[in-house]
DNA sequence: GTCGATCATAGACAAACATCAATATAGACT
DNA sequence: AGTCTATATTGATGTTTGTCTATGATCGAC
């Protein structure tokens, strides 16, 4: 050891947090629990089939499950499993409409997830003359 | 097929895309060598052990190796092996010192992360009264 | 009703992964 | 030299995960 560096790892949300209640960010020590739970919802978007799915239902706005096996180039399982794991995540939202399931990115949640890892103080502005 | 939603999954990088070329995000559809790029970041950070190394780096600001152990309740060898997936993935910087190994974080490269899924506009200020 | 289309689920299988114990490497100090 | 400490690497093991085929469930149209 270098030193006393002592560091409690306690909860950082609150003991009854929610389903939406998300761990806050690095900023404060996680305990294994939030670190758990934030995992989770990363592990979805860690996967490059279902960052190409989000970027294709990004893209399209509200997009039907059966447009998007060819351009993934994977079974029709293998894409409607993706696609419950994101919806799982409450990355997309599913709504079924006759025998089509139209598909659209919750992007509340999606920033939620951006914001995990900038949460400092924005400095400047990204776009031009805004 | 609903419509002839045709997406091609052309390059969103540049094709000469270097180390620190991160692809973007999300706005236009990822091609898969972009998408398994990004994910190979995402999942260094898609683990709750990596999650708590993280956050107990950038609390301690500059950490020795030899204070991880204990917190996280794991052996020697395998923070050892967190360290350094989180190291090649960019997001810890190492400097050795003696017998010591000392990690900090890369905040430009963090916020690089948190940036893939939050490059809306900002519409408000998330402090109160900057 | 039957047929066809869309989507989900179940089960199998291989690859990737997290963890450990054991060992190796390297520096500091006597 | 020799020992102790800090860290990395190796190899093994159990678990998780991505993909497939095969099958089931549901809806619309004839």
């Amino acid at each position: 050891m270098v030193e006393a560096a002592v560091v409690d790892l306690g909860p950082t949300c609150s003991p009854t947090s929610g389903a939406d209640c998300l761990p806050a960010g690095l900023q404060a020590p996680l305990n294994r629990a939030d670190a758990e739970e934030l995992s989770r919802l990363l592990k979805a978007v860690a996967d490059p089939t279902r960052l190409q799915l989000l970027s294709l239902v990004l893209a399209g706005e509200r997009v039907c499950a059966c447009d998007l096996n060819e351009p993934l180039g994977l079974r029709q399982p293998t894409v409607s499993h993706h696609l419950k794991i994101l919806t799982q995540a409450g990355l997309l939202i599913r709504e079924q409409e006759g025998t089509w399931a139209w598909y659209s990115v919750d992007t509340d949640r999606l920033s939620e997830l951006g914001g995990l890892f900038t949460s400092e103080v924005p400095t400047g502005r990204s776009l031009p003359m805004a």
